[in-house]
RNA sequence: GGGUGUUUAGCUCAGUUGGUUUAGAGCGCUACCUUGACAGGGUAGAGGUCAUGGGUUCGAAUCCCUUAACACCCACCA
């Protein structure tokens, strides 16, 4: 068969996928085997695959793969996330481009739309995994709104209710007062602008005395419920207890101590408005202030707004100044720079505004899963360093807010009756709750159509953080045996900015609704960046096209590319030729493949002593890199692991092994040669194989005729053999011979072939241990009397004498040179060891054995130097 | 502003709890070699006072402190 020089992906990435799915090879059923499970981390529904994801899957793909070759039983469960926020704003951009505004539908109707938009896109991002090779599952691919899904959701809210730990309460919210709509924080631009800082007195109440404070937004003063100081300013000691009038509104409020207020920041006074500030709100339910709000939904002044009622907050603004300046309250005015928050959308300045929201109390669910990975340690954080944040957040929990007011989602099952909003039961069904209902308002006539659910939805994670355990249903059935075999899960492979979001979330579910840890170990990637150190987004265009590139470089390629520098956690910045690397190594072993399936075997050829030394050795080499790159797995050292593998092949196997043992051009070679070297080249593809899954399979169906269930992702893993150092170490004795002579002498004339051919026409032939490191370096190759009139010299390696032309002998004065450099070069390294040596304190305190490596070190020196000294004399 | 990290060769990064490292890899670069697997090949080489300044130690890229630059997370501020 004719194998083209080039290798070319394309033509075999479907070809092997469509046949490891036919064959079943990624699917996973409970057997007597031990699981290995990872959950993939949904992607969103109507995502498209970008580079995050291909670093990402590619990981799991490699773990997964490399499981299920080292004999365990593999699963990897794939999926998807409704991701609200994110489709719904997507749907609503879609429809307005047809013309229809969202607040023109109904609920069932928009939900309507947001499906169809989901049967159309989702799960494009799943046929593109596939064009990466992963090898998920498919299944058993859930939806986080698949109706099983959403049960366990549903079914997790009512127990967690009942448990009394979800509770209504008030939040801040971001709401634009023109769009008259919340919006999430990544839909708020902040902007720097000059303000003014202004100073308002305050009158001390039963005193002449006033109290300034300063402020950006002088209309809010309307709904202050306080004063604060801090309690260690000694300017305003004798004011504590008192209260202030609040100018224009007559209004008293009690002067409060918090530290939070910063002395040196303005006045070192602050006003507390809980309604209209984040901070104040918080401050507010510390110290149980009244809440005053004073604007509409559309930021005019509402009745508290007194006289203002029905004005733009901005209009106010300027005549509340007015009049403070009229009355004299207003003592002076600052040009101020800060940040404005502006709607993303309509570019109104957004208003903090009170709303009431569900919650869930985090605190007591916390705890295990703060033991679990800082204390106990049964949850690894790969890399460590994300513990410190961990740490950070779950002991400085907040309760969560687990409600969202859109409509693509899990809509909160509460059922209210009647207008009150504190009037309502939970449940996981309409029916549930209208039994539940007659109970509570002892009203047995109550039907279905008297109670209203709760608009709102659940936050996306208030599904996602079941995750691993609902996709194998162990919500709804605990026992069922899949969650019993498959959970706990074993790795997570996720990226550290969902570290909060999604994963402490999983770890407190698992303890919560299992009793156990969801997985051992999250393994964080990190960031995609371009070149110049850039996120990729969209809106600089810097993210290449993930599916374009699988086509210019192939599957393999792209995968290798990403690996190469992805250390675990640290931003990888991503840079196409990295892929080109990746072609240019599948290239290689492409090639390698071609050397070997080229050449003739001639049965009357016995194996030679250099082909059996070059096996020997690189049987031990290949095992010697296997335990290395079981290590760096070990570590999650993905990328060091592959490099070990690139180099390896490339270097070891490409470089000397196959030159080795490579017959001259016309000549043959002896089968049993022949037959090593092709299980040595599957060795070779299995290990890659979880890297590189399709040339490697290409390969091994080449190699040799194997049928269809003989799919190398379902063969042996290599086994390592009993480390023999004495074999590693003669033959890089021979690896000295070959690379001394050319460096020696440089062999205008011996191809690196002859070169070898030459020390292999020996019969008892290599490895000459011993003689070698001096060698290269120091013995000269004398002229040999009798051929010397052709330009040969000789040297001798125990009985054998080699010739090798001398027409480029090294020039004596360089020669010298070199040496003398070498020379003192030694003797400064004798002399620091030496020194090192006679300190006492190092006698006393280093260990023995680095003792005896610095002793070992000054006597080797000190051999060298008299080598050294004598090739100078010689000279 | 608070927190957490990062800073090592031209570039991207290792350096595994201070001691076989007078600092390593890949890519790039330079020189030479290669025209019967691969020019997307081979061999060799050059390149770093380990950000800065101090300290601890017999010994520091590694531990402590100072300064600077950058990154991320949180709060975004009267």
């Amino acid at each position: 068969m004719e194998i083209p020089s080039k290798f070319i992906s394309k033509n075999i990435e479907e070809k092997w996928y469509s046949y490891w799915m036919e064959n079943d090879f990624f699917s996973s059923l409970p057997d007597e085997r031990q699981a290995y499970t990872i959950v993939i981390p949904p992607p969103n529904v109507t995502g498209i695959l970008h580079m995050g994801h291909m670093l990402n899957n590619g990981l799991q793909d490699i773990l997964i793969r490399r499981a299920r070759m080292r004999g365990y039983n593999a699963c990897w469960v794939p999926g998807t996330d409704h991701a609200s926020i994110a489709t719904e704003a997507k749907v609503v951009e879609k429809l307005k481009l047809e013309g229809i505004e969202k607040s023109d539908l109904t609920r069932e109707a928009f939900l309507g739309h947001a499906w169809e938009w989901t049967h159309e896109y989702g799960g494009v991002i799943l046929d593109q995994l596939k064009k990466l090779g992963c090898s998920c599952d498919w299944d058993r691919t859930k939806f986080t709104l698949d109706p099983d899904m959403s049960e366990s959701v549903i079914r997790t809210f009512v127990d967690l209710f009942n448990k009394g730990l979800i509770y209504r309460g008030y939040r801040m919210v971001n709401w634009d007062p023109e769009a008259q709509t919340t919006l999430s924080d990544e839909e708020v631009i902040y902007e720097e602008k000059t303000g003014q800082l202004y100073h308002i007195a305050y009158s001390l109440v039963g005193s002449d005395e006033k109290v300034i404070i300063a402020t950006t937004r002088p209309e809010t003063l309307l709904g202050d419920t306080a004063i604060c100081i801090h309690p260690k300013d000694e300017r305003f000691a004798h004011l504590k207890g008192k209260e202030v009038v609040v100018p224009i509104t007559n209004r008293k409020i009690p002067i409060i101590q918090d530290e939070y207020v910063d002395i040196e920041f303005g006045t070192g006074c602050l006003k507390v408005t809980p309604a209209h500030d984040m901070n104040d709100k918080a401050l507010g339910e510390k110290h149980n202030l009244e809440v005053i709000d004073i604007f509409n939904a559309d930021a005019t002044l509402n009745a508290n707004g007194l006289h203002y009622e029905g004005l733009d907050r901005f209009v106010v603004r300027k005549k509340i100044v007015t009049e403070l300046e009229t009355n004299g309250d207003l003592i002076k005015k600052e040009n101020y720079n800060h940040k404005v928050g502006i709607s993303e959308r309509t570019k109104s300045v957004i208003e903090p505004r009170i709303s009431e929201q569900w919650f869930l109390k985090m605190e007591k669910l916390s705890e295990p899963a703060i033991k679990a990975v800082l204390e106990s340690g049964e949850i690894d954080l790969v890399p460590e360093k994300f513990k410190n944040t961990y740490r950070h957040w779950m002991e400085n929990i907040r309760d969560w807010n687990i409600s969202r007011q859109l409509w693509w989602g899990h809509q909160i099952p509460a059922y209210y009756y009647g207008p009150a909003k504190s009037d309502f039961v939970v449940a996981e069904s309409p029916e549930e709750a209208l039994v539940f209902a007659q109970t509570k308002f002892g009203n047995s006539d109550l039907k279905i159509t008297d109670l209203r659910q709760d608009e709102d939805v659940l936050d996306t994670w208030f599904s996602s953080w079941l995750w691993p355990i609902s996709v194998f249903n162990g919500i709804m059935e605990p026992e069922n045996p899949e969650i019993n075999y498959y959970y706990p899960t074993q790795d997570l492979v996720t990226g550290p900015d969902i570290l909060f979001f999604w994963v402490a979330r999983m770890i407190i579910s698992g303890y919560e609704f299992r009793g156990e840890k969801p997985f051992s170990k999250v393994y964080f990637t990190g960031l995609v960046r371009d070149k110049q150190g850039r996120k990729m987004s969209k809106q600089l265009g810097n993210s290449p096209n993930a599916l374009g590139l699988i086509d210019d470089f192939g599957a393999d390629a792209v995968r290798v590319g990403m690996m190469l520098s992805s250390a675990a956690g640290n931003d990888l910045l991503f840079d196409e030729s990295l892929c080109q690397q990746g072609k240019n190594f599948s290239n290689k072993i492409w090639n390698a493949y071609r050397l070997v399936d080229g050449w003739k075997v001639d049965e009357s050829l016995e194996i030679s002593a250099l082909n059996l030394s070059a096996i020997a050795w690189y049987k031990q080499l290949f095992s010697i890199t296997l335990a290395t790159v079981d290590d760096h797995f070990s570590k999650y050292r993905v990328s060091d692991a592959l490099m070990s593998l690139y180099k390896l092949i490339w270097d070891d196997f490409c470089s000397w092994f196959l030159e080795m043992i490579k017959p001259t051009y016309g000549a043959s070679i002896d089968r049993e040669t022949l037959k090593a070297v092709k299980i040595l080249f599957e060795n070779n593809l299995k290990v890659l194989h979880p890297f590189m899954p399709f040339i490697t399979e290409e390969l091994w169906h080449i190699i040799a005729d194997r049928s269809k269930a003989e799919s190398i992702m379902v063969s042996e893993w290599p086994k390592t053999l009993a480390e023999d150092a004495k074999i590693i170490s003669d033959f890089e004795i021979t690896k000295q011979i070959i690379v001394g002579i050319r460096n020696f002498r440089k062999l205008k004339n011996l191809s690196f072939k002859e070169q070898l051919v030459l020390i292999s026409t020996s019969e008892t032939a290599i490895p000459y241990p011993e003689v070698i490191s001096k060698l290269g370096q120091l013995e000269k190759i004398k002229k040999h009397d009798k051929i010397e009139e052709q330009g040969m010299g000789s040297f001798r390696v125990n009985q054998l004498e080699f010739f090798i032309p001398i027409d480029t002998a090294i020039d004596p004065e360089e020669e010298r040179k070199k040496l003398t450099e070498e020379l003192k070069y030694a003797k400064g390294f004798f002399q620091s060891i030496e020194k090192k040596l006679s300190n006492e304190r190092f006698i006393s305190n280093a260990p023995e054995q680095v003792i005896a490596m610095e002793r070992k070190k000054a006597t080797d020196a000190q051999e060298k130097i008299t080598l050294l000294e004598k090739s100078l004399n010689q000279l």
